[in-house]
DNA sequence: ACAGGATCCTGGGGGC
DNA sequence: TGCCCCCAGGATCCTG
């Protein structure tokens, strides 16, 4: 559920919490994560000084002198600097111990929950994180994204525009929300094949995402369900749903009843009306 | 090459 | 009110 700008919210809010400051010890939880997390990777961290932090599609990364924490929400993951002191909520896996901010003395941790463990958290060098980041296993970003790569991606492929857009290796952040906002933005059919999408409609789509990725950072994503910020924040973005689970509601353009389908194995929202194949 | 299903996992929602 | 069932979904893997 965390998409790309429910990541942008966690990474601007944590960028003046957590950089600058120094791993100190690590601690773990007792249920095994997804992808296990290695205690020699603990002997490595402590000591290391975060040097920045940055979003890429929908991974969190935090840059050390050599390394990488690679952070993934998955579902339902948060990461949240809180006191040491704090017990820790259910379904903590994760907590690192940071030294002071400067002028405080108070003691915090950066901690990862995640209840449904989709989420992982790993630790690469530098050369294996740009491995990883390049290697085609990752699109661009959808700002990045050029019309005419977009176009040419799209038309080697018989598959549904719904299923593209949620395939990282074409485009890096996008899941089922924003997918199905604007592919209504851009009023095109999710089930519409990438091979018969013109050069116009691919700009059209490219220009919705942006459009709609950028409002929703605005708003700082959405919240609904169980998903909240660390802090115990929302979104907004929500609010201004269009599309996705709008099941019945008449379309904002047509009135024509929006309607639910499942598509590439995901629920997929859409106005029949504006929204022709 | 692609669709569709299963898998992982838990909290929350709907239905009875 | 309480209980059970089912569902949501990101990524990956398997089968047809």
């Amino acid at each position: 559920m965390p998409e790309l700008p429910e990541v942008e919210t966690v990474v601007r809010t944590l960028r003046p919490q957590v950089v600058g400051r120094t791993i100190l010890a690590v601690r773990q939880g007792k249920k095994k994560l997804r992808q296990p997390w290695q205690k020699k990777w603990n002997d490595h961290l402590r000591g290391q000084r975060i040097q920045s932090l940055r979003r890429r599609g929908k991974w969190i990364l935090l840059d050390l002198a050599e390394h990488c924490l690679v952070v993934h929400l998955g579902m339902t993951g948060r990461l949240q600097v809180v006191p040491q002191e704090q017990p820790d909520e259910p379904h903590t896996h994760l907590a690192f111990l940071l030294s002071p901010q400067e002028n405080q003395d108070r003691s915090e941790e950066l901690r990862f929950r995640d209840p449904r463990r989709f989420g992982l958290v790993s630790y690469h060098t530098a050369q294996e994180l740009e491995q990883l980041l390049t290697s085609g296993k990752l699109g661009p970003e959808p700002f990045d994204l050029t019309t005419e790569a977009f176009h040419a991606k799209l038309g080697g492929t018989v598959r549904s525009l719904k299923a593209v857009l949620l395939d990282q290796r074409v485009l890096a952040g996008v899941g089922n929300i924003y997918a199905d906002e604007a592919l209504f933005a851009a009023k095109l059919h999710p089930a519409k094949r990438g091979c018969d999408v013109t050069k116009k409609e691919a700009d059209r789509l490219r220009q919705a995402l942006v459009t709609v990725l950028s409002r929703a950072i605005e708003k700082h994503g959405s919240t609904f369900l169980s998903f909240y910020y660390g802090d115990g924040s929302r979104g907004e973005y929500q609010n201004e749903f269009k599309a996705y689970q709008q099941t019945g509601q008449p379309c904002t353009r047509c009135r024509t009843a929006i309607q639910q389908i499942t598509l590439a194995g995901r629920s997929t929202h859409f106005c029949p009306g504006c929204q022709k194949e």
